[in-house]
DNA sequence: TAGTATACTGAATAGTCATTCATTTTATCC
DNA sequence: GGATAAAATGAATGACTATTCAGTATACTA
């Protein structure tokens, strides 16, 4: 039952589905097009995965958990809030940045269907939240933050910002690098818009 | 050639797209199932639909398109750039709040493939950021809003915000009205995490 | 009211693909 | 080297569904 000893085959196989998918789409990738590229038999797909939406599940957690553990590890190095800011915020662009057909897969092809999102937003991008909404509260705490943020809140709005950057990387053509806007993205999310926040 | 001569019969067939992409998502969802909640035959969707995929960009030119004039309306009633943004904060949050099954189609089931995104986001969505821009821009001039802000770039960011608000709420089981949120959205995005933006 | 155009119907088609499993290949062990 | 188990294969299956189109109903005209 130990299949390939080493997660070589498994590993070959989610290598195969992030290009496949990135490039036709989950819907339009079939299994017998992931087995080929992988190199293996339409049938050995199943002995690594009970179907095919498991391999997606699986291309997401393998993806998110590189994000979540050199996420904590940036924001470990950091020592003032703003530090680990712009820590996390470098990281998010660099590694979404660093592999466009990941990058389709993870803001495009994961977000299919409530019922998937659902599922990863409840563990996955969960977690991610937590660390941010951490950096958030020691801010506060440091009185380098406002002290009015809910940080849940202050959360979920900079992985907005996250979020939207890199779904805009990935439909627009331009090949600038993705990292190149890691300035203007804390800068706003640290100032925001206005000269005069106090109104 | 002109059909049920109002748009009745269309409207009625999008009505039902709704629910039922809502409920099932795009991919469960059969024509076979539109037409019966429409009460129409499978065929007559035809009539009005080139086919299945255009019946999702049908939908979601409707939604956009109230989205956009109401949002320009509500733009031009206010007159500081604050002043608009907060109207058009609260216009997106209360349009998306509105109607659960609209938005779960906004929020997931639009974002299918890169090619359907790509579409969405060159013309619908980009006018919408325009917009969005046109407030930054006028906030500059005014004075009111930082002088190094780049105007694309913010209203990138603004729309991220909005976005991961909606999102949050249309996966989030609880019934907290969305526009609640309007305030903080504002707060934040005006203001930034820092007390003294200042570095 | 007959005749014609328009709108609608829904059963049949035609193709697609995820998944299975009988069989073959490869590795392990004594 | 023969036996046994583990892995891998890929052709066949079965289920599903978007789309078509020949036929029917409805509206309109003169």
């Amino acid at each position: 039952m130990a299949r390939n000893s080493d997660g070589t085959k498994r590993a070959a196989i989610l290598d195969a589905a992030v290009v496949e998918i990135a490039r036709h789409g989950y819907h339009q990738t079939t299994v017998a097009m992931v087995a080929r590229r992988a190199g293996v038999a339409d049938g050995t797909i199943y002995l690594y995965f009970r179907n095919k939406e498991e391999i997606l599940f699986s291309l997401f957690e393998r993806a998110m958990g590189r994000f979540i553990s050199e996420g904590r590890s940036q924001v470990d190095q950091g020592t003032t809030a703003r530090e680990k800011l712009r820590r996390i915020v470098e990281l998010h662009l660099t590694l979404v940045g660093k592999d466009r057909d990941l990058a389709i897969i993870s803001q495009v092809e994961l977000r299919h269907s409530l019922h998937f999102m659902d599922q990863l937003s409840r563990n996955q991008v969960g977690e991610y939240l937590t660390i941010l909404g951490e950096v958030v509260a020691q801010g506060m705490e440091e009185g380098s933050f406002r002290h009015d943020l809910d940080p849940v809140f202050a959360a979920k709005a900079i992985f907005g910002v996250l979020d939207e950057m890199a779904t805009d990387w990935v439909l627009s053509r331009r090949n600038k690098r993705l990292e190149s806007q890691a300035k203007a993205v804390v800068d706003f999310l640290l100032g925001g818009l206005s000269i005069n926040p106090a109104v």
